[in-house]
DNA sequence: CTAAAACCTGACATTGACGTCAGAGGCAAG
DNA sequence: CTTGCCTCTGACGTCAATGTCAGGTTTTAG
């Protein structure tokens, strides 16, 4: 398939896709005019590289420990940078749960006990929270 | 206590205090002089904000969230405001475990003795979610 | 008193993962 | 063959949270 199409199966742009190749991160076939190929594979891998890049880690990273996470081989460097990703989102997800935990009581202390202002007058419900 | 020390006690660099301070997250009383100084609670604060950026909330959003926080009072915008956060925060959770899943089955594949191969499934790839 | 250290404002630089635009070429359909 | 969409490269723009530098004032130590 190419690029568009890619773009659209994987959910990514298209200019995302010529930047993941720029960083190593993805491979494509090239035709006699240039224009890029990619086998259907290329939509999973674009997702492994979204995922990877959701838990924080830089493209420089992800060209490095891609291979082996595809391969299933890895070296004692690699494998060592498995463990260190790995450990660092252990402790980012142990942060957000933290987080997440005082958010609670924030919203448990504010929400519940007389703690005064609080109205639960739903008056405009339809205000979509824009985060992200 | 003045800005140098504030940053040395939380961690963060004096530029970054005044960025915060520009962007309405952090108070300083000024001497006559135009010196910052913060009060004791100052770094509680600090670690505060550090907290809810390293859970990928924006300034933006840090500074209409953190009165209701630091004050336990909430209207029900921001209410709702912490409602969509906090979820979002799952979510992010949520997805950052399936990666570290995935890295861990990566780990066992590539670092078992015979690594024979054993394959990872990955259907539930590209939860979106973004940190920082 | 003086020099060093810390602070001030203001402004430009940086980094990463893209967005966007320009100008040119490629490809299937009518 | 031409129309219209897709693709190419290259390059500059963006955004957020700082880093860094310049040039000047304040505080502190000796």
């Amino acid at each position: 398939m190419r690029i568009g199409e890619l773009a659209a199966r994987s959910g990514v742009s298209v200019r995302a896709l010529r930047y993941y190749e720029e960083q190593g991160l993805l491979e494509a076939n090239r035709s006699g005019s240039g224009q890029r190929h990619y086998p259907e594979s290329g939509v999973e891998r674009v997702h492994l590289i979204q995922m990877l890049y959701a838990a924080g880690l830089s493209s420089r990273t992800i060209a490095e420990l891609l291979p082996c996470v595809e391969a299933k081989v890895s070296t004692p460097e690699s494998r060592a940078r498995l463990f260190a990703e790995r450990d660092r989102i252990d402790a980012q997800i142990a942060g957000l749960t933290r987080t997440r935990d005082r958010l609670d009581a924030v919203i448990a202390s504010t929400g519940s006990p007389a703690s005064g202002c609080t109205y639960i007058a739903d008056r405009d419900v339809a205000t979509q929270a824009s985060s992200r």
